[in-house]
DNA sequence: AGAGCTTGACTAGAATTTCTAGGGGTGGCA
DNA sequence: TGCCACCCCTAGAAATTCTAGTCAAGCTCT
């Protein structure tokens, strides 16, 4: 499957589980359709691994952000549907403040060397 | 001190190391002045603690980005300073270039959600 | 009917980074 | 003298992600 490289891990940390919501805004959806919205979603820029995406999907049930419920899929498999929760859409708004000030404060301290023509 | 709260953890994941690097850039430093820097230069969005910063120092030297010395602070106490080296010049550009395709690619994912008047 | 591919869920263990919560030492000033 | 600001450092915990698998069932082709 040749992986982009390993450009993904490290920076999107603590970001997964805000996209993941952020993708159940949409419609239940289980697991393998979680991974593929994303990545398209993302222009294939992310790469979303399962062994990334199962813990979290777990860790979000656990904190009642989303519920979820066996179904059949599209391709008439067994799948996991996860539905956005009322605390789960609190919880996204939540993250996405914080995710506009973290983009917000890393633009001012990068200043210069973060925009397009930034000389380094 | 009372910290702002813990808005801060999780998402500067992977970002603390680049902030540093990037203040190099303007002249060598200690651990002091480089959070001083990174913090006001977030309009105190940013909180930088010790026991993040130092490690992360360290880790840097290890990895060649950085070197150090002693020397005195414009308080007149003793202090490591750190430089910039060559290859942390170039790592900066390479993780300023992958935080650049991160925050395309969430934005992408998160679509209206994250503009201002994203509707939720 | 059997082989093999695809869909789909799951987990243990390692790796990494950050935070908590401390411990020091020194210089300047009231 | 006492205190505060400056300055360095670390052990251990916490949290998330990745690696590298396992397992199962449906579909398709021969």
């Amino acid at each position: 499957m040749a992986k982009r490289d390993q450009s993904n891990n490290d920076m999107l940390k603590g970001t997964l589980d805000m996209m993941v919501l952020r993708t159940l805004i949409l419609g239940d959806a289980h697991g393998h359709t979680i991974a593929k919205a994303i990545e398209r979603g993302s222009d294939d820029l992310l790469e979303v691994e399962e062994g990334s995406l199962y813990p979290a999907l777990h860790r979000l049930e656990e904190r009642g952000w989303v519920s979820s419920y066996w179904g059949v899929s599209d391709a008439n498999r067994k799948a996991r549907f996860y539905r956005l929760t009322p605390a789960g859409k609190k919880q996204l708004r939540s993250e996405v403040g914080r995710w506009r000030q973290m983009a917000k404060a890393i633009g001012l301290v990068m200043g210069d060397v973060l925009k397009e023509g930034g000389e380094l």
